[in-house]
DNA sequence: GATGAATGAGGCTTCATTCAT
DNA sequence: AATGAATGAAGCCTCATTCAT
């Protein structure tokens, strides 16, 4: 017994890590093949293939192909969340949480481009947790801009749809051109389209 | 002799008026089954049954479910372009142009509000005919408006990117809250927001 | 009355005549297509195209799908069955029975080789009425060569299937090779296989 | 280590042996039920019932029911050739191996018969790639028979299809009298009528 | 746990036949 | 009687999910 539970106090992690390595490794490939074939026509043998493990596998470690997507979705959103919470964290001047907002989305698109256009997506038909979650964050951004004149109170019930029309304008851009910008040069252009306008 | 031509000029009108009448319905309904169940989950079955026909008249009238879909694009995509080059034909200053343009996208949302909404998804992956033909113009627009120097030649590749942002940001606001501006209120917003940015 | 049936006389025949000439072309367009297409992917619509004439017409004409391919080859059939009676009629020497039956299947496949190749296809599943009937001849005239000590006994049996197989060697050399033989010398050469062999 | 590697030599091929096992349980199914339903009746859902898989399994193992189709025919030909080319390959007097190849093939057509039947249909239309090989094989042999001045070359191009109809003329004699004759009769008689003719 | 073959509900499509004009 | 659009039963095929090894 005593001897078990030393036994499991060593094995356990092992086995839980190697399992933990099988479910990130076929969350990495889902997120591949539901950008790559889209949300509806990603099959889930593709995805265990390039996961490297056979179909069974996947349902062992996911409840169903819905789980599996919302699971990944999930564990992209609470990085992403994390990191945004983290900009705006800082009690910085209004335009320079802006930026670091938008820096972040851009960074998490750049490695996560995949999972991103699959939000995308999604965004329109009904929004997922996901979604909803980061706009949770942009209305608390605009509330801040709001309340220190930096905004336009004119726009004010706009503002949250305005900033991501403004993030979404040069991610589009950007997957339209690849490389074509430098992240920080697209934050630094939707935070300056975001406020100043296109007009000359 | 005379009976016959004029028989011809009747009767053939009248099979070929109902005929159309006929592909007419079941691309209303296609549209219909198309944004409320999504790209993938309308069923060609029910596209036939809100038509009021059976499965084999949607196939007497288009190839199959793809070439229906592409059907109701297309004529979406023709009414929309027609309007837009209406749009662009006067020669207005820069600003009513753009407000013309934008007005007649949000009439055109608004009489097709659900089917656009299930084509803003395709619109992530590969761009649709429509899309891109929608792009063309305002590659147009926007140009007028740098030769005019109207808008901010900085941004000159981004603004393209950047008008269908300011146009979806109001878009998205609206489908989110229906009724909330009035059609030339969107416009308006879009416009000034495009130009003027949303900093205070 | 006297004068509607003196009327019907007159145009009856016309509008029969006319009646016939549409069931004859059917037939013919039926012929064509089911040879070019084969019995199963023979589609009724094409043979209402190639006849100039809807699909309802073809309705009209016969009862069903069936009925017309049954039609079809019971036309064919008849003729053939008429001919082949004339050439077993005469009290003529076995061989030159033997050479003219050949002739006229030859002829008969001449100008109805699309029809004998429908015939070929079904005879061997389960026998149409139409080879019943073609056999019935073959095995008259075995007979009467078996009879006239003209046919090897020790074959009896087997001589309708020999007289067949040697029909349809060289109708089959003749499908592949199409013109390459005249048709008196293709019965020739049928009955010299059939009653000589290949042997040298 | 070495348990490892046994492993593997025992499990994969353990694997592999049911599925190929599920794979000819298919392929005779599918014999069955095309000769029973005829090329073009025979249904998928049947052959897989009759198979005792599921309509799935079916197409797990073959492409579609055409490749299905194509599959068995190839593996029925390979066998066919197989045994032809046997015949073929000893240096035994002409009218030996004549006798051997038609004993081959009314060995294989009675333990293929309804199968074969089949097949013949379709040889009327466009000739398979399974006809094709045999008659490459026929040709052999009347070359040789030729060569040897054992087949009258006044009849040199007509041999390869005299001696196909001679083997369908038994072929179609046994289908009508199932069991009348034993295989060797079958291939005297073919030889004998081949090589001698009807002719008393 | 991993494997991958088997499953079968459900979707798309065809085409002989009907029927209102 | 001709027309051809409408019908819908029936077949093929896909793919998420299960389960025996």
């Amino acid at each position: 017994m005593n001897t078990d539970s030393k036994h499991e106090v060593r094995v356990r992690p092992l086995r839980e890590r190697l399992r933990e390595e099988t479910a990130r490794a076929i969350l990495v490939a889902a997120e591949e093949v539901f950008a790559d074939k889209g949300l509806h026509d990603a099959r889930v043998e593709e995805i265990a293939a390039r996961a490297g493990v056979s179909v069974g596998t996947v349902y062992n470690h996911f409840e169903d192909r819905e789980a599996l997507l919302a699971d990944l979705v999930e564990s992209r959103r609470k990085e992403l969340a994390l990191r945004l919470d983290q900009a705006l964290a800082d009690h910085q001047p209004f335009e320079t949480q802006l930026r670091s907002f938008a820096l972040t989305v851009f960074e998490h698109f750049e490695s996560h481009r995949a999972f991103l256009s699959i939000l995308l997506q999604s965004d329109v038909g009904q929004p997922t947790d996901a979604m909803r979650e980061i706009r949770a964050r942009i209305d608390v951004l605009v509330r801040r801009g709001l309340s220190r004149k930096a905004l336009r109170s004119d726009f004010a019930p706009l503002l949250p749809s305005m900033f991501t029309g403004a993030l979404k304008a040069i991610l589009m851009h950007d997957l339209r051109n690849p490389g074509e910008l430098e992240v920080p040069e697209r934050a630094e252009a939707a935070i300056d389209f975001f406020l100043n306008g296109a007009g000359a």
